[in-house]
DNA sequence: GTCTATATAATGATAGAC
DNA sequence: GTCTATCATTATATAGAC
């Protein structure tokens, strides 16, 4: 993935190029004829490759998902946001391509974001519970739901980019924006939002109400 | 919109059809013959009544907005994710339509969804600055910032709950996974993740060093 | 206001030349 | 392997009857 584009084979220059245009403007939205332009092929030539714009997307799917997963693999960090946004600007052309990609995969609910996502979470998890074992991380009541969260934040930050940088006052997503959102990030993951634990505890014991049968309204079942 | 279906104007009914296809499956997958089925009216009246596709989607946007801006005015609270998810349940046939159709305009960036995230993010500032003031909530670096990473929580839950769902082991989205995050949530909320604030402290020197041209590497400027 | 029939355009996919 | 030309389908939008 490192060659000009001008050393690909015909079919990694359309893959690429189907890439690019899925992450930007979604799959339905994405027609043949401008991948085959961007690609700098024609239309014809796109479907010989690959048959259909179905399996164009899933050579695009795989094509993606091994390559964030090696990346995910080699540099998981705990930071929740930080990593996949240090990435993303650290390497602002393709890996946040790739990263916005799989972002358009997980709102349509394709095959290859449910094992993205299933790796990401699973990171995640490893990388808290090694935290909590070395006393770096606070215990947590359901370690899997936290990992989650945190992966949810670090993507939901790409997602909504837009419309959350025009309300702190930016035309677009970039790295004043970042950089004003990794402070109050880290203060929220470093001591939490509220004053004391009266809102948690005030949940915890709702919860263990819901789970006592005694205390139910109609306890005559 | 709190009257039988039956007793809607068939510009109603197609309105009202139109925001289900749209927060179902999107604003491009859908076509009109879809919506004037669901409406029990012909493709034709659909483009009589509104013009154009995307001139219907314009009504949509109206009239979600309208609805989703006097809800949260009515019953804004600090809870982040709780709040529009305790709509979610307690309402889920109408208010999740909406919420979901608020989502995919976000997704596809409309000026719709810039107004939308706009106000959700003022309630959520105002929310904060309030608590802050009483003392139920600790003070912020940047509480505007603290207000848009609230929104982004909420809304990122309903974006991308199939996938996350299922990397909690469940089918899909609903009150057993709802019920799973929300303590999760409210321990990060109540006493972040981090056992101490070095990486707090880090990333605050690392800020401040930036600011300072006298510590950079290219001094000569 | 509402329907049916139809024009027009866009798009995914095929066929065959080179 | 690659292109041009074309087909078949689908979807938006129009026209006109009722």
């Amino acid at each position: 993935m490192c060659s000009a584009q001008s050393d690909l084979t015909a079919q990694a220059k359309i893959r690429n190029a189907a890439i690019a245009h899925f992450a930007r403007d979604g799959f339905q939205k994405t027609n043949l004829r401008a991948i085959a332009a961007t690609a700098g092929v024609s239309a014809g030539l796109v479907i010989h490759h690959f048959g259909s714009k179905d399996k164009l997307r899933s050579a695009c799917d795989d094509h993606v998902l091994r390559t964030l997963v090696r990346r995910a693999r080699d540099d998981a960090r705990p930071a929740g946001m930080q990593d996949v946004l240090r990435e993303f600007m650290s390497n602002p052309e393709e890996y946040r391509l790739q990263v916005q990609y799989m972002v358009r995969a997980i709102e349509e609910d394709t095959p290859a974001a449910a094992t993205f996502v299933d790796t990401m979470v699973d990171e995640s998890e490893e990388i808290l519970r090694a935290g909590i074992a070395d006393g770096s991380m606070r215990p947590s009541s359901d370690v899997r739901a936290l990992a989650v969260l945190n992966v949810l934040i670090s993507l939901a930050t790409l997602n909504m980019a837009p419309p959350l940088a025009r309300a702190l006052g930016h035309e677009r997503f970039g790295p004043e924006v970042l950089r004003r959102m990794v402070l109050p990030t880290l203060e929220l993951y470093t001591h939490g939002m509220y004053a004391d634990d009266a809102p948690l505890k005030a949940a915890q014991a709702a919860w263990e109400a819901a789970q006592d049968p005694s205390n139910s309204p109609n306890k005559d079942e």
